[in-house]
DNA sequence: GATGAATGAGTTTTCATTCAT
DNA sequence: TATGAATGAAAACTCATTCAT
């Protein structure tokens, strides 16, 4: 493995920190409301730069979703222990999630924002929503089967899990009962158990 | 009462469908991504006529979710008859919620969208959103008080049901198990009921 | 002649409204950027109102000055009695002009900035001013004849003191001398008569 | 201190370029009456351009008259030699002041139509009248103090020399007999001195 | 006489992109 | 690598004018 000479070095730095002040403006305003000059004056670079790092716009788009995939982190978080209790793990996956978010907050909104408009970022994201859920869901149907947990539609689950997170975050809500939020799905409301 | 004109009827209709047919475009492109001259060319009439109706741009945005608001429809559907079981009435609140935004789906996504940049779309949304966990959580309340349901975290149950509603159109999951979905609301998952 | 129908009445007295309000406009902000829609505005009619008086914007302009032409107020006010001295005469002369100036004081502006663009305004302008210069010339030449004044050129005596009065409107300069103007005019300021 | 390229030397020189073009059309025309689209085919550059030069079409009329400032050349002509006749001095004040408008009628021009709706080239306007007449009545007065002149009310003095040279250029007229204008101001034109 | 909806050409301004330096 | 001058197309918005009612 060669070591990179200073000037790629510093062409890489460089490269990143226009991904993330674009992602920073783009999350903040939307894609189509900021433009290039704005994004090279936050950086204190001249325009034509950016075009030596992206060859269009749009692409320094594609590389912000890129760079900062949620895939990865989400496949880790769902990596559970099996020796722990359904309880011990859903409210860590509840929690690690809501953190997940919390830490990609920029991110997250500027994907929902733009998978309305451009397909292939709703493609992506749609990925997402489909791995937690089936993964999760995969998680749940093991507990079933050993009899911790109930037969039920474990996908649901999984939806009313991740769902009620991800709104959480949408709205803004400040409060986040992730401990609560495990018992009552384990246990429900009803006073009169069936 | 003065029986309107003609004229006067016609640029009413006039202005309803622009504001439609403004929805339509920014809901699929969103707002900055949209044209006057689109919007025009869509309604086949001159560009300068949607400053007769609208003074700007935003004000067209304003006028599209001020005429097709949420709240009156959402307060409507959260007025539930109080004799009938929680089952019977979280199911209907999780269906008519589910049709609801099927209906005004362009404006749920217009909105969700542009509430990240425009902070009067934000507060509007953020408005719906605690009239709805209040509402439910209110009546669940009452079921408390009434034996029906354990004392729990209504607010929280709130938001798992409409959470996961919500998320199941934003993600355009298919499949609505809103019968399973209140199921496991009330009785839970577990196999050990505590 | 014919008594006016109280509709023809109304007619005019309307007419004679909308050039004052369209004088007003222009005056403050200038022809171009003035709007037929402002000016139908600040006299609260609608738009096409102004086209049933004038068939244009620029017919518009005209009429106004049209209406509140100079010409004959400036006649007025050179028509002096010959049984008076000079310097009695060229007071009066200074303080008609300096009032005219104040009670036309739109029209004035109005017409020094359109003129340099409008040569039709620039031709009337450039008559009144022709004709302001001349009368009083003539006049000054009666007295010249006379013996009351030495002979000298009364063509720039009448610049001077016309140019004077007017540089002092145009500057909006606040103390109005017109009673040492014309002192200086006769006199001078040298100590050593020649 | 560096040289600079030639890529700014050329930047340099277009964008002074763009302000005389501007000035021409403004003055010709009126500022309102002027286009940008106009400027730029008049120079033959994209309007676009423009912009990259100056943030917007009022900024260029502020460019306009802060390079072409009278100020400086105005002190200039009024500083005087104090060894000389009043006769002469004056007579010097007058030739200098009419060339001086001459070289720059159009900025002249221009600020007199703009100063009637734009406060700020009306404040410029005005300090420029102002201090002529302080400079030049301040003279008078030492001439006063050495017994050349009467005591006088110098300040009008000021006002009728600047004055009749002004509305010379104003109304274009094309004799200008400054040779009489001071031997009248000096000696005036009453048969009978005092 | 009076309205105001409708138009089409115009305005100022912005923007992504290119390219000589 | 880095600059910023230059472009052309398109954006939002304005305006004088027309005309059916």
């Amino acid at each position: 493995m060669q070591a990179k000479s200073s000037r790629q070095q510093q062409a890489i730095v460089r490269r990143e920190h226009l991904v993330d002040t674009a992602l920073a403006l783009f999350s903040q305003q939307g894609y189509d409301a900021t433009s290039i000059k704005q994004i090279a004056a936050a950086e204190g670079v001249a325009v034509g730069l950016l075009y030596h790092y992206f060859p269009s716009k749009s692409e320094l788009l594609r590389a912000v979703w890129e760079r900062h995939s949620f895939l990865p982190e989400l496949r880790a978080l769902l990596l559970v222990e099996h020796g722990e209790t359904a309880a011990c793990v859903l409210q860590k996956v509840a929690e690690r999630f809501s953190a997940m978010i919390d830490r990609k907050e920029s991110l997250f909104r500027l994907m929902v924002r733009e998978s309305q408009s451009n397909s292939e970022v709703a493609d992506c994201l749609h990925a997402i929503v489909e791995e937690g859920i089936t993964a999760l869901g995969a998680y749940l149907e093991t507990r079933v089967e050993l009899g911790e947990l109930r037969p039920h539609n474990t996908a649901l689950t999984a939806r009313m899990l991740l769902g009620t997170v991800l709104t959480t975050h949408l709205a803004r809500l400040p409060i986040r009962p992730w401990v609560e939020l495990v018992t009552q799905l384990l246990h429900g409301i009803s006073a009169h158990p069936n």
